[in-house]
DNA sequence: CACGCACATGGCACTCAGTTCCCTGAGAGG
DNA sequence: CCTCTCAGGGAACTGAGTGCCATGTGCGTG
């Protein structure tokens, strides 16, 4: 929950948190599949076509956060040094969705209500669920590049990672957010890592968190040139969705 | 009587077919989305209600063989007997995806082309293969439901055998089905095998295999514009955030 | 044979998501 | 004052998916 935060780069449009607030009334109150865009920028009192400014699809506002929080995983990843275990990299990167679904536990046991009962969410949210999948299977096969079957270690740990993950995080979200759901996730990835790892994790107790999971705000590293191709007037989230397709090729 | 089939149900509709005939001769020559339902149904020569009676959606028509193999994987598991060990048995469920495939190559690698370069398409699939790994999920926590985690193992067993499955899977549709696709997901099985099975696998040896063909380049297309982005920062990974904190606010 | 019934199909109109095009108004700058 | 830009709004369009009803066709029953 942001609010009036004093980061620089907080700034948010107001006109998209209130999209997110009015959707989520009303998709609380009838239902997604009851609730039409133009019932949304009614209540939110913009034009309809705004919504489609902000978000490429009605299901994106009901995922406000995660285009970010992908950006932050794979951020993670490319700062990763050589020296890291790269099972327990992942699972230290798998640990971020978790963070990010923490920040706001009313609002993400809300959203897996919703996600639960609606096909057309569940379909998408496997969709942002893949996404990370492959983030996580880039990184692992870059470090397994030199070993015999590099790619199917890669996409079969990175698997492995996102349905332990998910299966903490999901009984969690079931319990209505009680309990700590840290140390139901560092349990589920013990036993992937138990599974996989060339250091398995031993039956721990719990670690304090990470040292430094969060990525540093932008600007802080020089010398970076970045290159990006947009269709001509290509709205922002086909920008960011270009970029990542590029990235992630399969 | 039914002619070929002894089956009851499997009377097949000649206008199902010629729905998906049409369709895929369409797709190819112009694209999905360049293709709608009524070129679809124009070509087949039947009424526009018609396709969504046979199709839930437009998507489905691309996937026209699922639905049944997911029944048979279903029909698979709950035929199983007590003494069959279990990874051992979502292995061979994960197979019978591998034989549908198998069926018809070259339907199946033009499929995957298609998958391939439209995103509704990929979404699409995921669903799918979703409903395939809850299928073997949920075998296996009934197998597994006197152990501890039981449903945390099953689930990452689920994970990751449909993960190897589709690496050997897609590498065998990469390759244009040439080489032999049973063997390619035989070893990438038996290395989920050799991870979670109590008696796991033998060691097999891996088929020497082409090199999968350069990606696609990207910003070659006319209509494209390069926006170039030079700032001190961090690598592309980062751009992406970058892109929604500035642009799409402030 | 006639009638009715079930069922498959086609046609029409409607809702709604998403897009395209154009208009407006509010600054920045000459 | 004029112009240029740009964020937002509005109207109209495309296309997927649905509901309703008319039609044809086969089939059993009286």
């Amino acid at each position: 929950m942001n609010s009036s935060s004093s980061r620089p780069e907080a700034a948010k449009p107001p006109m998209r948190d209130a999209l997110v607030a009015a959707a989520f009334q009303l998709f609380l109150e009838r239902g997604y599949e009851q609730t039409t865009v133009d019932d949304i920028v009614a209540l939110a009192g913009v034009g309809r076509r705004s919504f489609f400014r902000y978000f490429p699809s009605k299901e994106d506002v009901v995922f406000p956060d995660h285009e970010r929080c992908l950006a932050d995983m794979t951020a993670f990843l490319a700062a990763s040094e050589k020296d890291h275990e790269p099972v327990r990299r992942v699972c230290d990167a798998a640990r971020l969705v978790l963070l990010m679904y923490a920040e706001n536990p009313s609002f993400s046991v809300q959203r897996y209500r919703l996600t639960k009962k609606v096909p057309g969410l569940r379909a998408y949210e496997l969709s942002v669920v893949w996404r990370y999948e492959r983030a996580l299977a880039a990184y692992l096969r870059g470090r397994f590049a030199d070993r015999p079957d590099g790619d199917l270690r890669a996409d079969v740990i990175a698997a492995a990672v996102v349905a332990a993950h998910n299966n903490a995080l999901r009984s969690w979200l079931r319990s209505d957010g009680q309990g700590d759901a840290g140390v139901a996730v560092d349990h589920a990835l013990g036993y992937v890592r138990s599974a996989f790892d060339s250091a398995p994790a031993a039956p721990q107790p719990l670690p304090a968190q990470p040292p430094a999971p969060a990525p540093a705000p932008i600007g802080e590293r020089p010398e970076d040139v970045v290159v990006v191709v947009a269709r001509r007037g290509a709205p922002l989230w086909r920008v960011v969705q270009e970029i990542e397709t590029t990235l992630a090729q399969d």
